[in-house]
RNA sequence: CGGGGUAUAGCUCAGCCUGGUAGAGCGCCAGCUUUGGGAGCUGGAUGUCGUGGGUUCGAAUCCCUCUGCCCCGACCA
């Protein structure tokens, strides 16, 4: 490509209301511009990258026989509300009307169609197991976008969904995905790490996210330093302590407290650590309200809190009023001893081997020290409801547990029925029985890994792309070839080579200042710059540069080619 | 959805408090000079000051409405 002729827009400036790194340099380097919040145009630079990521999704999932189709975007209500999908699925759905004053919404995800089209097109269980992907645009109508593409409304997705007769056969395809998935992050040249994922909204068994690392994610992952468990913190169970729980020592004693309502009070207070203390959240219960009680220093898992029989799916702290109603006393002061009986205890597995702790008076200003469970307190039921901290026991026993942040870019889920059944998508078994299928699902968000991947390689200078997603491989620049014409000759020589051999080149013969030129190849990230002057041809050499090098290198013709191969 | 902020040239922003002819830098256009790390000089174009209303002789500026956008929060006991 010669650059005269494409539309290479850099910036110098940044709009304000970018944050993090890839979204800064995606709108310096001019791969991106804002149209609304969270829609983006891609310009041409950008779609290049876009094109080298879904090309190497494609053929990946190619061999590892996924079939590629097309479903529309634009959805009808009727087919959602087969699957509860309409309502559930809240305020993410962007619905529509037609001028008929039909409903529909614009696809977040496809399992509806998929499904549709499946029972509908699958009659027997000889047509199983079958693999179909698409990639194609999705829109959620997220609460918050930002980050640029990185949690855009708009983006693109590829979509894949399986179908089964067997457990087995989904297990096969699960294993297949995984591993294409693998093979796709590797090619990409990211540092990605598979953890294990809660399977959430969209339910099933087995589920793992693919996530890339990197300091600004958004997901924290938990890794064993003593085998390779790795999990999202929403899915990390903590287990219960191994040493059991201390019998009593201290007496009950109830404190004026005045003033003193958050943990970190209460510690400075009684000068003591947070986890000697216990802190209890009121929620609001599928039937009233119901206690968790957690050590001070840890957090609540609401993704594990939402599991629990007693709470609905999305559990709410109780509000002031309420709290002084069942307890009366105001938040700050919650504690478990003396709770009302209507009220179930959840205790955590590490707040439930405390002995002789700090808690809430459940009265205005007032704590208890040497508080006891059982003596003192009663435990409706012990449930593993927190979050893990680095430095706790890994789940499988093998080491202790760290914490990074990642980008999730992957998700392959085993489904099993759920749909399926909703939307009555069965085959003929070979004993000519009514058999509903079993399907497995895999995403990748295609526009997001570019964001990711400026994330995790990225300088003071720009972007540093890895090579497969690098909108060209080779940027060629002259110097001053106005001066020389022998200077441009060799140039257009060397990048017909190039062009030749079918190395991606990009040619800089815009005419700019050299300083302007290298600036911009180095902010667009091109992997290799070789650079054409006067100077070089008269000692009969090019200058290369690898973008992550600091230093240029002269070389022949012969020695670059060799390089590039 | 709650709280806060913001809206002036293509971009980043000043001007608003204290009402009186619309500004800077970058970018863009033209010319000259320059040519190995985002060049210099000269000249030039560009705005319904987000929308609608109100106050006023007069509103970018003060008041109200709506809308867009951004940030924070929605795990605190």
């Amino acid at each position: 490509m010669r650059l005269s002729q494409f539309h290479l827009a850099t910036v110098k400036e940044v709009p304000a209301d970018a944050e993090i790194a890839s979204h800064k340099l995606m709108i310096r380097a001019g791969m991106i511009r804002k149209l609304a919040a969270g829609l983006y145009t891609w310009s041409p630079l950008g779609l290049r990258v876009l094109r080298k990521v879904e090309h190497i999704v494609r053929e990946e999932m190619n061999r590892a026989g996924a079939i590629e189709m097309l479903m529309p975007s634009i959805q009808p209500r009727e087919l959602w509300e087969e699957t509860g999908r309409w309502q559930k699925f809240g305020g993410q759905l962007l619905k529509i009307k037609d001028r008929k004053e039909q409903e529909f919404c614009y696809g977040p995800t496809a399992e509806e169609v998929v499904t549709d089209f499946a029972r509908n097109e699958l009659k027997s269980y000889k047509q199983l197991p079958i693999n179909v992907y698409q990639i194609q645009t999705k829109f959620r109508d997220e609460i918050r976008p930002r980050f640029g593409v990185m949690r855009a409304r708009e983006f693109l997705m590829k979509d894949a969904y399986s179908f089964h007769l067997t457990p087995e056969s989904l297990g096969e395809t699960y294993e297949a995905m995984y591993q294409a998935y693998t093979r796709i992050f590797t090619r990409l040249g990211l540092q990605f790490r598979a953890v294990q994922a809660d399977t959430g909204a969209i339910g099933g068994n087995a589920s793992h996210e693919f996530q890339v690392l990197a300091d600004s994610g958004e997901d924290a992952l938990i890794f064993s330093d003593g085998s390779d468990y790795a999990a999202n913190i929403e899915k990390a169970e903590a287990l219960a302590p191994a040493t059991p729980r201390p019998a009593p020592a201290a007496a009950l004693v109830r404190v004026d407290t005045p003033r003193v309502r958050t943990i970190e009070d209460v510690t400075a207070h009684f000068g003591v650590g947070a986890e000697r203390t216990l802190k209890t959240l009121l929620v609001r219960g599928k039937h009233g309200l119901v206690a968790l009680c957690l050590r001070g220093d840890h957090e609540i898992n609401e993704v594990k809190a939402a599991k629990l029989a007693e709470l609905p799916d999305e559990s709410l702290l109780a509000s002031e009023e309420e709290i002084l109603a069942a307890t009366g006393t105001r938040p700050g002061f919650i504690g478990p001893v003396g709770l009302p009986e209507s009220i179930p205890v959840i205790v955590d597995r590490s707040a439930a081997v405390l002995a002789d702790f700090i808690c809430g008076g459940n009265a205005n200003d007032t704590h208890y020290t040497g508080a006891n469970w059982e003596r003192d307190a009663r435990i409706t039921r012990v449930e593993d409801i927190r979050q893990v901290v680095a430095g706790d026991p890994s789940p499988d026993g093998k080491g202790t547990l760290r914490i990074a942040r990642g980008i999730e870019v992957g998700h392959v889920f085993q489904l099993g029925k759920k749909y399926a059944q909703a939307l009555d998508a069965t085959v003929l078994d070979d004993q000519g029985k009514k058999q509903v299928m079993l399907m497995g699902c895999y995403g990748i968000g295609v526009s997001r890994i570019v964001a990711a991947a400026i994330e995790q390689r990225h300088d003071e200078a720009g972007i540093v792309w890895p090579e497969p997603m690098a909108p060209w491989r080779v940027a060629l620049c002259v110097i001053n070839p106005k001066n020389a014409p022998e200077v441009h000759a060799a140039a257009e020589s060397l990048y017909n080579e190039l062009t030749a051999r079918g190395i991606d080149t990009v040619w800089d013969d815009r005419g700019l200042r050299p300083g302007a030129m290298f600036a911009d190849m180095e902010l667009i990230g091109i992997p290799h710059r070789v650079v054409v002057s006067e100077r070089g041809l008269a000692a009969g050499t090019l200058e290369y540069r690898a973008r992550n090098a600091a230093e240029s290198s002269a070389m022949t013709r012969e020695a670059l080619f060799d390089l590039l191969g």
